[in-house]
This record gives C-alpha cells, sequence and structure tokens, in this order.
DNA sequence: ATCGATATTCAGAAAATCTTAAGATTTTCA
DNA sequence: TGAAAATCTTAAGATTTTCTGAATATCGAT
C-alpha cells in the first residue's frame, strides 16, 4: 500500500495494550514507537516524524486529550484515542476533539488494524501529491461508476441507484472476472456483521440492479450468474 | 461443497459448550477437533495441520492463554478465544494476547460462525493472494479450468459446466497423472458428508463431464476409468 | 461364460435462484 | 418535529437448475 512503513506512536501506561498494538502494528509491517507515559511520547511527538498516533485518554502523567492539542498545534497526521468501555464514551467525547477516529477497549485486532489503516489512506490520500485519481473511477463497456460523487452512468445515461446498490455493482465491478458470492458480498458491503442465515437480501439487490441496467436473469449482459457459486461481472 | 474442509479446533472444559461449537461448525462443513482439556489440544495441534482454533480461557489444566502462546510459537492461523461473560473481559484483556478475536459467553451461533469465518477469510486472503497467483488456474493439453470466474473450456470452447461437475473436474486435473477413487472424489467434493455405498452419484457426474468433453468411457481422451481402483486423467 | 464393476438413462427430489410484495427502517423535507 | 418518501429487509411461493438413486445395460477380467 505504502512504500515506506509508516511511522505509528503508541502511547498507553497499561503495558499489556500498548505491547498488544504493538503486536499487531508490527505485523502489518508499520514501525512503531510505543510509550508507557505521556512525557516520552511528547518528546517523540517533537523528534520523530510521525504518520499517525493511537493515544490512551487515560495516561498517570499528561492525559492523551493534551497529548492530542499539542500534536494539533504543529502536526496534521490521524490520531486516534484509545477509551475505556463503550458506555463512558459520552462522558469524554469532549476529550476526543481533535482526534480523526476513537477505539474503546476492549477491542478486537481486526478492528484496530482496520481502523488505522482507514485513517492513513484517508490521510495519504488528501496529502500525496500525485493521488490515485483513478481509484475512485471504474468504468468499462459504457459503464460507469464515480465513488467520489456516487453516481453511476449506462450508456452516457445516468442510473440512479441506491446505496446498497452502488456499493454491491462497485465490488462486483473491482472483481471483475471473478465470481463473487453472496456471502462475499454481503460482507463487503455490509462489512462483518452477522449476517442472517438466507442471503435473500442480496438477491433482491441484484435484481432492482439488473432492472436498472435493463438487464435479464436470463441473458444478462452484466450481472451473470454462477449457479451455486455466486454473481460475476465479465472481463 | 468446499473444495477443502477447514480444520478447527475446539478446545473448552465445558463439554456442553465444546459439543455444541462442534455441531454449528460440522454443520458448515468444517473438520472438527474437539476436546474438553488443554493436554490433548495441544497434542493435537502438534500433529495435526489446524486452520484456525477456538480455544476457552479458562481451563482446568492448561489454560487458553498458554495453548494460544504454544500455538503462536510454530503456527499463524486465527485464534479466537472463548471467554466468561461480557463484564469480566477488562480483567483478562491481557490474556486474549496473541489471539485474532474474542468471543464472550454466551454467544449466538450466527455471530460464532460468522467471526469464525471472518478469521478464516482474512487468513486465506493474507496467505494466498501473492505467493501463488496461478494456483486458481490448472491448464493442460486444451483444457483450461479458472477457479476464480469458474470457467471451463476445451481448445477454446466453453464448457458451461455445474458446481459440482467443476470440482470433480478440478479434483481429477489436480491430481492428474494419479488415481483418484470414487471415495476420495466424494469426499474432496462433497465434504465430510455421508457416502452412500453406491459411488453411482459420483459415475453419473463422471459421465456427463465426458459427455460435455466429448470423450467416451470407452476410449477417453481425458477422464480414463481404473477397473478396480477410480478415476486419472493422464499427465 | 460368469460375476462383479462400471455405464447409461431418466424421473423425482432437492437445492439454488428469481420474483413479488408487504412491513420495517431510514432519510428527506416541510 | 412529524409526516411523507425512499430504501431496505424479510418471507413466501414460483421457477429453474442440479443432484440423486433405481433400474437396466454393458464391460472386463478370470
Amino acid at each position: 500500500m505504502t512504500l515506506l512503513a509508516a511511522n505509528i506512536l503508541i502511547v498507553d501506561d497499561e503495558q499489556a495494550i500498548a505491547d498488544l498494538v504493538e503486536v499487531y502494528l508490527k505485523n502489518e509491517n508499520y514501525h512503531i514507537f510505543k510509550f508507557y507515559n505521556g512525557k516520552d511520547a511528547l518528546n517523540c511527538i517533537e523528534n520523530e516524524k510521525l504518520d499517525l498516533a493511537i493515544l490512551d485518554v487515560m495516561l498517570p502523567d499528561v492525559d492523551g486529550f493534551s497529548i492530542c492539542q499539542q500534536i494539533r498545534e504543529k502536526h496534521n497526521f490521524p490520531v486516534i484515542m484509545l477509551t475505556a468501555k463503550e458506555e463512558e464514551i459520552d462522558k469524554i467525547t469532549g476529550l476526543t476533539l481533535g482526534a480523526d477516529d476513537y477505539i474503546t477497549k476492549p477491542f478486537r485486532p481486526l478492528e484496530l488494524i482496520a481502523r488505522v489503516k482507514a485513517q492513513l489512506r484517508r490521510f495519504t490520500k488528501y496529502n500525496s501529491a500525485e493521488p490515485n485519481q483513478e481509484e475512485h473511477l471504474i468504468a468499462f463497456s459504457g459503464l460507469v461508476l464515480d465513488m467520489k460523487t456516487h453516481e453511476c452512468t449506462l450508456n452516457e445515461k445516468k442510473l440512479s441507484l441506491t446505496p446498497t446498490e452502488f456499493s454491491i455493482l462497485w465490488v462486483l465491478c473491482s472483481n471483475r472476472g471473478r465470481v463473487v458470492s453472496s456471502e462475499e458480498l454481503f460482507h463487503e458491503v455490509w462489512g462483518d456483521k452477522y449476517f442472517s442465515n438466507s442471503n435473500n437480501t442480496v438477491m433482491v439487490h441484484i435484481r432492482h440492479l439488473r432492472e436498472k441496467m435493463h438487464d435479464s436473469a436470463e441473458h444478462p449482459k452484466y450481472i451473470k450468474t454462477v449457479w451455486g457459486i455466486g454473481y460475476k461481472i465479465e472481463k
């Protein structure tokens, strides 16, 4: 994804947590600066070129909120706050001001990694001189999908798709030439929520898509059914 | 119907829980190794090729945390921890070190299955994307099988195979030069479901395959019958 | 020639998908 | 804020495709 590994700062006085985060992020090939207190962290912020910071809200010396503020005085990179239980978020909403995201403990490793990547992606996208201008565009054989505007046109004519429909079509298109199972589609579009036993929902949306694209289930030009496997769009 | 069923280890001293998990996952066609104590589990880890482990944190002999550590010494597959009540997670956050996810009891079956699948998906994605890009393709003497698109072509002409037919042909091709018995075929394609003593079902599919490939049983170019043993495709 | 293994055929069963529509939820807008 | 509109989800029945098992025919080794 990135040519050079991002530098990530992690501060938490619960050493187990900090160590845990370190393990997972190192595993993703990031370069980690880890501290168990605020002072050392501040020092690091001064001297290192960081790409992202993960701060525990509650620290014995300098709390995460203060650190975040000090980061914001000079830097623009994303900050993710680590907070205690879900229920307490309300009370500390103010504390997360200036942060870009927050994660509640206990957190799932996957969630952490996903959030980190999301923030890095967002940051590098807005800040890199030469962004992937085409990343948000898919176009082939008369079909154009624009992720930015969420618009879709087919042979110059605009299709008004619902968000879900757009997402499904996007996933199918970005996997063009490959069969995508209903289950996979569901996970890509709805996230890793639990899914209901029937994949009928996906099917209904596929139907709506075909309808709007003037496509048929029997002789589809675009979304083809692969029996027993899933759906695909030909390459 | 999966080509390879994942091997899943489940360890819990509460037999009811372990049994329950076993039932749900077997129902999803996974192959289950179930143990009620840590020692047997450790033994299994040594000797079996596992794809995922579900470990109860509290075990009478060796606790789940230790097992997880021992897994991590040699293996990289996902580990999901089973913990007691939600409220107690704080206390044991440290114990989930090295695990990829955790589930609190009591859990809902769908949630369990969703989590297991999510982990397997993540794992197989990270572990198969790079190294063997061509793994999804089998091609020789005019026959091409593409796992990605689930397409099969014979001398440039497309054969429209049913899911089962495709699977059977895939298994035969990936074992090219070796005789595969009907029973083996059955297990590879259908998983560990019942094996009806009459292997006629396999035979019928073989026939359909031969038909679609314009192959004959008497002088087969592709799928050859090895009397008393099974079928094979010449190398 | 005989016997067990493999082939063929085909119709009913099972499974997957499609369609439709109603109720639930979310979003929009006055 | 509350009502209307749009969207999503779920369920049930229809349809299509695929699978299976029984009956019968054929093959191959001895």
